[in-house]
This record gives C-alpha cells, sequence and structure tokens, in this order.
DNA sequence: CGTGGAAATTGATATAAATCAAATTCGCTT
DNA sequence: AAGCGAATTTGATTTATATCAATTTCCACG
C-alpha cells in the first residue's frame, strides 16, 4: 500500500530490510478531504509527508490575499520547508485541494532514523536537492518572464497543475492576479 | 587555512580523523580574481566550492541581460544547482566580483566521500535544506512584494549584498530594471 | 593624475498588469 | 433539479515599472 514510497525510495538507495521494515511500522497513513488543513499558519510542520493520492497546496497570505507557495501531487514529498527543518512555528498553511492519502513520519521519527540507518540520509540529501533544484527553477522564471510566460512555462512543464488547481490558485503561485490569468487564458 | 569549512561542517556534524585527513587531502585552494570566470554557461558544473574570502555571483541571461540568481561570500558552499546535482550543461555562469579564494572538490569526489564515509551525508543533506530554505524565502518576496519591498528586505536580511554588489546586479536578482532600482535608493 | 569606458542617475514616455466593479458561470448542497 | 455562494470572466481605469534616451559620476588603467 506505501509501494509508491518504498520505490521511490528503492530508486535513490537501496534500503536494507530492517530500514525497511522500521520505516514501515513509523509510517502513518492519513487521509486528508478537499479543502481540511493538513498544517495551520502558525504550527510547527512536525511531519513530512509523502501524497499516495491526490493534490494540496502550501500558501501564506499577505493582507488577505493567499498567495500559493506550491502544489504537490502523487509521489510528491511535502513539508512546509523552514518550518520543518528548523521546528519553529511558520507562515504557511497547507490544505488538500482534492481528496488526498499521505502517508507520514514526524520530524523526530525521521531524525531518529538517520541515525539508525545512516544510509537513509542519501535519501533525504538527493530528495531535498530535488526540490531545491524546483524551487531555483520557479525563482528563474518568476524573475525572468512575463506573465504570459510564466503560465506558458507552467503550462509545459506542470500541466497537470493547470488541470486539477483553482485558477486563483494558479495566478498567485505565478506571482499574478486571476484577473491577469483569467484575460491571458482567453487570449490563447 | 581550511578553519572556517571544518568548522561549519563539525557544527553540522563532527567529522571522524579519517574523513578530516581524507576531505583535507582531496580540497583544492583557488584564487578568483575580480570579473574571472569560475562558471561559464554550457559547461558542467563538475566541482562544488567553499568560499573562503571574496564575493560571486550566478548569472544567466535572457536576450542580451544579465540576471543574477544568487550572491555567494564568505562561508557559502557554491554550485550551480541542477549542472551540479545532475551534472549537465547548465544556463549559469558564476563570476567571481571581488577577488576571491574558494576551496573545491569534484562531484565524483564528493560522492566517493559520501560513500565512503556515510556520515558525510548529514553534512550534504543539512547544507542542501539550508540553501533550498533561502531559495524558498527568495520566491517568497519575490512573488509578493513591489520593487522597494523587495529591496528593504534585501537590505534587512543581506546588507552585505547591498554594500559589495553593483547595483546592476543587485536589480536583476530583485527583478528589476537599474533604473527602477536607482530611483528607489534615491528616494530613501 | 588624467582619461575613457562602464556604471549609475535622471527624465520622458509607454505598457503590462493591478485594481475596482459588475456580470456571468460553475458546482455544491439540499 | 433549483438555488446560492464561490469562482471566473469581462470591462474601465489606474499605477508601478519598463523602456528609451541623455547626462553625470565613478574608477581602473596607463
Amino acid at each position: 500500500m506505501n509501494d509508491a514510497l518504498f520505490t521511490l525510495l528503492n530508486s535513490i538507495s537501496p534500503m536494507s530490510a530492517g530500514l525497511t521494515a522500521h520505516l514501515s511500522s513509523v509510517l502513518v497513513s492519513r487521509e486528508i478531504a478537499r479543502n481540511e488543513v493538513l498544517l495551520k499558519r502558525g504550527q510547527v510542520c512536525s511531519h513530512i509527508y509523502f501524497v499516495e493520492r491526490g493534490m494540496l497546496h502550501c500558501f501564506y497570505e499577505r493582507n488577505d490575499v493567499k498567495i500559493t507557495a506550491w502544489f504537490m501531487q502523487e509521489n510528491d514529498v511535502i513539508i512546509s520547508a523552514k518550518s520543518f527543518f528548523l521546528q519553529i512555528p511558520g507562515e504557511e498553511s497547507i490544505v488538500a485541494l482534492e481528496d488526498t492519502v499521505v502517508h507520514g513520519i514526524s520530524f523526530q521519527e525521521l531524525q531518529d532514523i538517520y541515525v539508525m540507518f545512516p544510509e537513509f540520509n542519501v535519501a533525504g540529501r538527493v530528495l531535498t536537492s530535488k526540490y531545491y533544484m524546483q524551487s531555483e527553477e520557479r525563482l528563474y522564471y518568476l524573475r525572468r518572464e512575463r506573465a504570459r510566460d510564466r503560465y506558458l512555462f507552467l503550462l509545459n512543464t506542470q500541466p497537470e497543475i493547470v488541470r486539477r488547481a483553482p485558477l486563483k490558485h494558479i495566478a498567485s503561485y505565478l506571482g499574478i492576479t486571476m484577473e491577469t490569468l483569467s484575460r491571458i487564458r482567453s487570449s490563447m
């Protein structure tokens, strides 16, 4: 039932039977209904989750406007980065955009695994670098491109997001207003 | 002479004598004069460097305009992320903005260290997460703030950059034109 | 030192996108 | 299936910032 997660982890660095068994024993599955909150602003992001099915977004607020920081879907590993790594309260909230199933472990359990199974640091390092690269890529086009080109880039690189997420969240993710995105769409 | 680097690494995860000795033996120091190129667009970022002294910036081009992706200075570990992690040619160049001294090792040497000294994966993981958080933070204010507020944020969080880097590079880093940044400055 | 080219400033104008304001469509819930 | 609130679209206007165009200032180098 956690096949996808174990497939992912084994593809990064094959896991010993002991590590596999231990990880299985501490993983907790959780169903999150559409619009349900997984992490609320002001809380510490205490868990790291693997998305089995569904989609979520992470956002923060300016004035009363929600700005989406990312969308994550099947096969993604999700955290509110700063809050999780530093175990401090964060500005970000995480909410499911569809009915979602995740498997998670706590920060402390993860640290324990890093100590008990040092080879697991490889997976931690590789997955962190994956999301780091994604983050840099987003910066790249936010600084560089016009609204229309940012949308086209998203359409090319992550068509799933465009298909599944509401327009207003896509707009804030691209750093533009929903009116502008609506006009971009109708002009295509 | 590599004190700062070893201090940093030991603060993340104390290093064994064997690891310390091995790392010392493979580290290569390099002086880079102001305006000298450390990595050129189209090349594979083959090395990871620790900055002992000086400052560099990483940039890419659109049309003929250079866009700064980051500034790095003393105590930073630098790579062109995607090019280094995937060992593929990248769009980014890295150039010294001051006379600079770095200590570096190759991608392959780093992989060897991860295998020979698994505990070094901890340092890799922690440093990657550090720069990942920085990248997310940059995204945060690029999406959310106006030109003036982005500049103020930079001034608050990384005053060294503002003091040491040329205005035109700071402007592109903030995703604005140098004329706009110049006007923001004169209005303060 | 003095000078030539790069960097920064300043001004005038253009424009992409934001904002404000309805109107319309969509999609739940009963 | 109807109705209601949320999401999206459309329109009019404003605004922040880009762009184009000269100066002026700053340094690096002879």
